[in-house]
Parts: structure tokens; sequence; C-alpha cells
RNA sequence: GGGCUCUUAGCUCAGCUGGUUCAGAGCACCUGCCUUACAAGCAGGGGGUCACUGGUUCGAAUCCAGUAGGGCCCACCA
């Protein structure tokens, strides 16, 4: 049988995918095992997978099949988010399309169409995590709007109604004129714009004077209903108790007076239009100024906008400061950056708008949050320096919007029954509300038909807030078993940028609503840049696109790119070529599968080479092993990564498989082979988790196997750190060893001309290692000897003097050079060693082991010197 | 404006509570090799005043202060 010399990884993924999902090895229910537990931070049911998704979901499966070897039950949940905001415009464009208004038609009608499209292309990007070898439990795949998800938001809100925390109430808001809702805070992005400041002048009314007022959005000045000075600024103190006349629609508005101006900016003299400025509603209500809304929902000027009526919010900024040029009322404008808020979704620039919208109090529901994270360490970060950005978030916290002017999503349980402000109720269903209804209105003759559901939807995030609880089906059956069982989870994998939409709100869910912590440990990724420090993104076209990088790469090879430079919270410069390097990985151990597939097996006596590098590879698994189970202790994945790639590169296929290779054509000991296939397994199986494919491939084909076994299941091995002593000692033998390949390489000698070896032995190190270096230097002999050889090229290992006689080709000068820069470094170590052990504050001051090590520095030194220049005294 | 954080080899990063695991790793680079597991490879090699300036100390990449320059988060100055 060939096998071929190049890893095909494109041939075997999927079908390893397949039969670990028709072995059920995914899927897990509560046994008395240990849970590990992750739920996926849902995608958006219309996404499609990009790189940050395949880091994230990496690092998630790489936990997950570690917890699984490691014995544990691993249970990972998928699922996807429904996204309303981003599902909705989604599917107002795809209606507009085939010429359908979203206005034309009525909510049910839209739903349908949404629940269709969702159901045509939703989870497709479920379908690219098996690509990427995920081993999530799919039975247990969920959508923020399954119906008990759905069940378990509306249960939520009316027990946090219920207990007061949430309410509805008039304010400023956020909004969304593009998508025509309101958005959270967390939701809109402070960009710096470059625009203009404009300087209008205001007719003072009674007077020919004008007063100047700076702003940047001359078209709010049809909504402003004051003037607003300092009450100590001497320069407009003659203007008190004066009106003004806002230009062109000419309305009288009064000039008051406030400290909140600030006397440096612009002309000192601000106007304050409180429909349109979180700070001018402030003002307004402080001096009762009447409040003027000039917009419509889609920010186009309404009938106040006088002859601009209809017109869009940016073209009236033109035309009116045009016209007030006309008018000369424009006196000037600079050029003036300042930070705009535009809608993390659809990019559209924020209108703060006063409107009814719904709140959740947030006060009550911080304090545990933050004292798990910061107090009694119950919830971990990873790295921990995001719980400051977290601590100062949460201690900072505003009541949360979660009303959305939306049909995609839960629509809120609040039925109205009266045209008062507090004619409603808030229930389950409607039946529910009617009784309420009733109650609440001392009306026995309400009926359902009288009630009127309120027209938003909720937040997204108010779903997914809840979901590692909701999930298990925590909140409608509070006792079942999965919840008791898998919840609280183990390890969330998330993205630095959703800390405070997802994962603060999560740990407040979870105490707030179950009293316990959601997750123990938050392992924040890094955000997936170009190597230009970009951030990848669809729009700006620098991301590749993920199936393809698999299909070329295999998706081992991917995986292994992104765990390579993947430090927690760390930004990953992603570049095509770490996942050549993953590539290349792949094969090397693959070749090692090769070479050792190919041995003939014989019961002959094993080497002495060979048991001493096997001895010697036990103990370096170990401590590597050791190395590695610390690194996922800490969740530095790439270093764990790294450990496993030299382990299997340099240890196992440079190292040992060299030591033990038998000549050519010639067999095995079943001694060596038995012991390399099962340290084989071993480096498969610490692979596993990020090899996935590949790990299964070669451990199945290895040797024979039940059809119960698989590697995914299999254990991680467990091995005592002893015998460490043969770490050092091997490396001395390697110091060796590179030391003769590189006096072949400067002779220019073959590399299997056998050499002979002379050397003054003062290191007493076990000759064992003979055997070794014997083998794998190609020497012929290894002898010690009493005196410096003469004729030879010379090295030294530490206090070790060795000998190559090589007659004829021995370069007399470059020997001499050779040893005397040698001499040179080592004297000049010496002497700053001895200066520091005459300093007495030093011996005085320093802990006694550092001394001691400084005084065997300077003795190993002093003979090495003495070595040097004897060997000198043999060349002159 | 406030808070946090970073600056170590060409690139990406390790270096925990100051002292031989202190100047490291991977990649890239250079020089030999198509040596029957692997050229997606093997062997060897060259790269760094640890951003700058002071201080503490017997001793600083590591601790402190300041300077310069990045990054992130928060914040309503028109």
């Amino acid at each position: 049988m060939s096998i071929p010399s190049k890893y095909e990884a494109q041939s075997v993924e999927d079908q390893w995918y397949k039969y670990w999902m028709e072995n059920g090895y995914f899927h897990s229910t509560p046994d008395s095992r240990e849970p590990y537990t992750i739920v996926i931070p849902p995608p958006n049911v219309t996404g499609v997978l990009h790189m940050g998704h395949m880091l994230n979901n990496t690092l998630q499966d790489v936990l997950i099949r570690r917890a699984r070897l490691l014995g544990k039950n691993a249970c990972w949940v998928p699922g996807t988010d429904h996204a309303s905001i981003a599902t909705e415009a989604k599917v107002v464009a795809r209606l507009k399309e085939r010429g359908i208004a979203k206005s034309e038609i009525s909510r049910d009608e839209f739903l349908e169409y949404a629940w269709q499209w969702k159901n045509e292309y939703g989870g497709v990007i479920l379908e690219q995590l098996k690509k990427l070898g995920c081993s999530c439990d799919w039975d247990r795949t969920k959508f923020t709007m399954d119906d008990d998800m759905s069940a378990s938001v509306i249960r939520i809100f009316v027990e946090l109604y219920n207990k007061g925390m949430i309410y509805r109430g008039y304010r400023m808001v956020n909004w969304d004129p593009e998508a025509r809702t309101t958005l959270s805070d967390e939701e809109v992005i402070y960009e710096e714009q470059q625009g203009l400041l404009y300087y209008i002048s205001y007719p003072v009314e009674g007077t020919d004077e004008h007063l100047v007022v700076a702003t940047t959005r001359p078209e709010t000045i049809l909504g402003d209903t004051a003037i607003c000075i300092h009450p100590q600024d001497e320069r407009f103190a003659h203007l008190k108790g004066k009106r003004a006349i806002v230009p062109i629609c000419n309305r009288s508005i009064p000039i008051i007076e406030d400290e909140y101006v600030d006397l440096e900016f612009g002309t000192g003299c601000l106007k304050v239009t409180p429909a349109h400025d979180e700070n001018d509603k402030a003002l307004g209500e402080k001096h009762k100024l009447e409040i003027i809304d000039i917009f419509n929902a889609n920010a186009t000027l309404n009938t106040y906008g006088l002859h601009y009526e209809g017109k869009d919010r940016f073209v009236v900024r033109k035309e009116i400061s045009a016209e007030l040029k006309e008018l000369g009322l424009l006196k000037k404008t600079e050029p003036y950056t300042n930070k705009v808020g535009t809608s993390e979704r659809t990019k559209a620039v924020i209108e703060p708008r006063l409107s009814e919208q719904w709140f959740l109090k947030m006060d009550t529901l911080a304090q545990p949050a933050i004292d798990a994270v910061l107090q009694t360490d119950e919830v971990k970060f990873f790295p921990k320096k995001f719980e400051n950005t977290y601590r100062h978030w949460m201690e900072n916290i505003r009541d949360w919007n979660i009303s959305r002017q939306l049909w995609w999503g839960q629509r809120i349980p609040a039925y109205y029954y009266g045209k008062g402000s507090q004619d409603y109720v808030v229930a389950e269903d409607a039946l529910q509300a009617l009784e309420l209804a009733r109650e609440k209105s001392g009306n026995d003759k309400l009926k359902e038909i009288d009630l009127r559901q309120d027209e938003d939807v909720l937040d997204t995030w108010f779903s997914s807030w809840l979901w590692p609880i909701s999930v298990f089906d925590g909140i409608l059956e509070p006792e079942n078993k999965d919840f008791k069982y898998y919840y609280p989870t183990s390890d969330l994998v998330t993205a630095p940028d959703i800390l405070f939409f997802w994962v603060a709100r999560m740990i407040m869910a979870g105490y707030g609503l179950k009293g316990q912590k959601p997750f123990e440990h938050v392992y924040l990724t890094g955000i997936v840049r170009d190597k230009q420090r970009r951030k990848m993104s669809k729009s700006l076209g620098n991301s590749p696109d993920a199936l393809e990088l698999i299909s070329h790469y295999g998706a081992d090879s991917v995986r292994v790119g992104l765990m390579l430079s993947s430090a927690a919270g760390n930004d990953l410069l992603f570049d095509e070529a770490l996942c050549q390097q993953g590539k290349n990985f792949a094969n090397k151990v693959w070749n090692a599968f090769r070479l050792i597939q190919g041995w003939e097996v014989k019961d002959i006596p094993q080497s002495e080479s060979a048991q001493l590098g096997l001895e010697w590879y036990q103990a370096k698994l170990a401590k590597t092993l050791s190395d590695i189970n610390d690194h996922f202790n800490k969740y530095r994945i790439s270093d764990a990564l790294m450990s496993v790639y030299k382990l299997v590169w340099d240890d196992f296929c440079s190292w040992l498989l060299e030591i033990v290779k038998p000549a050519y054509q010639q067999p095995i000991d079943r001694k060596t082979y038995n012991a390399i296939i099962k340290l084989f397994e071993a480096n498969l199986c610490i692979l596993h988790p990020f090899m996935p494919f590949l790990s299964e491939e070669i451990w199945q084909r290895i040797r024979k196997r039940n059809k119960d076994e698989a590697l995914i299941v299999a254990s991680w091995p467990e091995l005592s750190l002893e015998d460490q002593e043969l770490i050092p000692e091997f490396e001395f033998a390697t110091s060796v060893i590179s030391a003769v390949r590189n006096i072949r390489k400067e002779k220019n000698l073959a590399n299997k001309e056998p050499l002979d070896l002379l050397l003054i032995d003062k290191e007493k190190l076990s000759q064992r290692w003979d055997v070794v270096i014997k083998k794998l230097a190609h020497l012929k002999n290894i002898e010690s000897v009493g005196a410096a050889v003469e004729g030879a090229v010379t090295f030294r290992v530490k206090s070790n003097e060795y000998f190559i006689p090589l007659e004829g080709k021995l370069d007399t000068e470059a020997e001499i050079k050779k040893i005397e820069e040698e001499l040179q470094y080592t004297r000049g170590f010496l002497k700053s060693v001895e200066k520091k052990l005459a300093n007495e504050r030093f011996v005085n001051n320093a802990p006694e082991k550092v001394v001691a090590l400084e005084q065997k520095k300077a003795a190993d030194a002093l003979a090495k010197i003495e070595t040097l220049e004897k060997s000198l005294a043999s060349l002159e």
C-alpha cells in the first residue's frame, strides 16, 4: 500500500466529521462525569462565516475537545441569534427588490416573509462551522426566537416588570432614521467627522442688535425654543430678559441664562433645541421651554420645516445655510471636527429623539455582577486587563433601552386598554392581560379585542443575555435535569467588542435571575486584522473567504494558522502564510506516520540508543505535557500549540525518530516499534484539539482499531515527571552532535563520512549517550584520551574538549583564531564575574544561592581558560 | 477630557514575585544539501543599548517617576 507523500486534507476531513457525527461523539447528556460546558456566542442567523467566527469557534472547539479527552462530559451548545435589526433590514431590502414596501404589508405578512427567509437561508453559518471541525452538540441547536426561547424572554420581561425594574419613559433616545428604530447607547458608534461650524445671526427683538450663535446643525434652528447665554457674560448682559427671532421661521424665542454655557466656545451663545439634543432637553426642562420636534421618523423635516418639509436633514443643512447666507444671517463658517454618533448596524447618523420607550433599571442588577468579577473572582476574565474596562462600564451603567421599533423579534408583552398613560398591563399572553386589565380598570366588560399590544419588539440582546440559561430551558423549567447539570457553564469565548452588549449582561442575568454566575471563565479573543492592522471587514474586502481558505489549506491548517498567533486579547494579524505553516506542519506529522508505517517489525534485540532515546522522549513528553496543561489553565492557547508543535517537530521527528530509525531496508525491533506507536498516539492526542482531522486520520490508521474506538474520545495522556535529569543530559549530547555537524559543514565533509571523536572528559557525564551521539553524528568511534590530540579540529562543550583528527584538512591558523576568540570571550566573562564577586556589597547582600552560582561560573570559566590555553600551546 | 494598556530580532510575540532557563520562540532571512518519511524537507548560521531619560538597588528588559509614540474603552461641550 502506498501512502501519498503529501497529506491530503480535503479527502479525509468530511469523512471524519461524518464519522464523529454518526457515532454521536458530539452529543452530551447528563451523567456522573464532571460537566464541561460552553454555549456558543450565537452568530446572526443570516450571517456567513468570517475570520472572526473562525478564530472564535476554533478556540471553543480546542477547549471542548480537550475537555472531552480529559474525560469530562463536554457539551458545546450551538445556535443562532435572530439579530432583529440586522435581519429585519435584510428582509426589508429583499422585499424591496420584489417591489414590496414594508409599509404596504401587515405585521403578520411581514413576519411570514421573515420566517420564510430565515428558514431558507438561516443557519448556513452553522453548516460552515462543521467544515471547520466544530464539535458542537447539534442536537441542542437553538435559535433565539424558538418558541421556548421567546417564551423565556417574555416571562423574564413580565417578571422584571412586576418587580418594578422595567418601566416606560419619555426620553431622549438614539434614533436610527434608516432602520427607523431606537438603539441602545452601546449600539451607537461615535466617529470623528469633518464638518462645519456655522455662525448664525439671530435678530434681537425690539432692537437692531443681533446675537450670533455657533452650531454644527443649522437645520435645527427651526426647532429652537431659546437662546442661552451665561449669566456672568458681560458681553450679553444687556440682552437679559429680551427675546430673539429665529431666522426663516421668524419665531420669537426667549433669551435665557444658564451656567451650562461655555464662555470660551464659539460665540458664548447657545441655541437651545430641546427636541434634538440631550443637553438642550435638560436645559429645556429646567427653563420650561417649548419642545418643537422638526423631524419625521426618517429624518426628513416635518411641517415645522416649512418650505423644507419632506427634505432630508442633510439636504436641508446645505439649503438652509445657503438661504441664511442670502439673508445675510450666516456670518461665517469654519471647519470643525466633532464626534458624530452613527448606527452600528446601518451606519446612519443617529438622531437624538424624544419618545416613549421601555427601559430596564440596571443599578441593582449591576452590583452583584461587579462583585463577581472584581471582588469574589467567581467569574474570571482572560486576559485580566478587561476587568478594568468592565468595571468602568458597570460602575457608570445607565438604564437599558430595551424597546425597538421593529417587527422581527419578541413583541413587548404590554397591552393597552385605554387612552391614559397608565392604561396598560403587562402579561405573558393576551388572556392573562385581559384579566389584569379588567382588574386594573375596574371594567369587567373589557374584551380581548379592546386590548392593543405594544407595537415594539425587544432589543435582540434582551434575548441573548438569557442565552446560557435559556438554552437549557432554565427559565420555563428551572428544575430540569439539563439546567441543573450544565449550568453554570464553564467557559465563554467571545470577542471583546461585545463585552458590554453581551458578556456583562449575561453576568447580570445570571446573578439577577438565577443567583448564580453564568460561566466561570471568559476568554476574550482578539480582533482579526489584516497585515496592515486594518480590521477585517466585508466592506474593505480585505477578509479572505473562510471556506476558500479551508478548501485550499484544509481545516486543520487554518485552525493552526489562527491559533499560532492568537494570544488572548491580542489582535490577530492574519496572514495566509500562517495557514501555510499549518499545512507544512500537517505534512510533517503525516510523513512521520509514513516513516513509521513503512517499518518492518522483527523480534530482534532493541538497540541501546533506541532504548535511551525512548527514555529521554518519555521524560520530555512528560515535561512538555505539564507545560501544555499549564498553558491551557492560563488560556494561553497559542503557547500550548507552540509547545505541541515543537514537541512533535523537533523532539519527536528530528530527534527521537532519527535515533530509533533503522538503517535503510533494515527492520526495527518490536519493543521500540511498540513504544514509538504509543508515543505517537500520545502526540496525536495532544495534537487533536488543534488538528482534529489529521490526528484522527493517523490515529485510526496507525494500528487496528475496534469500531467503537476513536481518538476524539480517547484519554489525554498522563505521565509522571520522573527521570527529568535525562533532559539536560540529552541536551549535552545534542550539543556535541551539533558541534560535529558544524565541523562537517565548516570543513565541507560529507554528512555520512565516518569520523573519529576523541575527548578529554571532564564533565563526568554518563557515557551512555555516546551510542546516540555516534549514531546521529555518524561517528566511527568515541574515545577518551588523556591529553590534547595533535592535528585535530577541536571544539568544547562545557568543560569537555573534543578532537576530530583530520590530517590534511586542518587549517591551523583558523583553528588558532577560533580558540583565541573563545579564549578572549571567556576571559572577559571571567573578569565580569570576578568583579561581581569582589564587590563586598554583592557578596554580603545577595542570597547565598546567587553568590554560589557566581562562584561556580568563575570556576568553570577558569577551567575552560586553562583548557583553551593548553590547546593553543599545542598548536603554536 | 477621563480611565486602561502597550513599546524586546525584519515580522508576530514569550519573558510570573528584580540575580544562568536573561536576552528567548516561531516565522522570515543567509549558507550548504534532491541524504529512499518529509524540498510543504534536512543541517548549519547571522540578527536586539529590551522606546527614551532619570531614580531605587550590590544588581533593572523586569520596580518607581517623567518624556515620546501606538492601541483600546468610556464621555453630551454647541
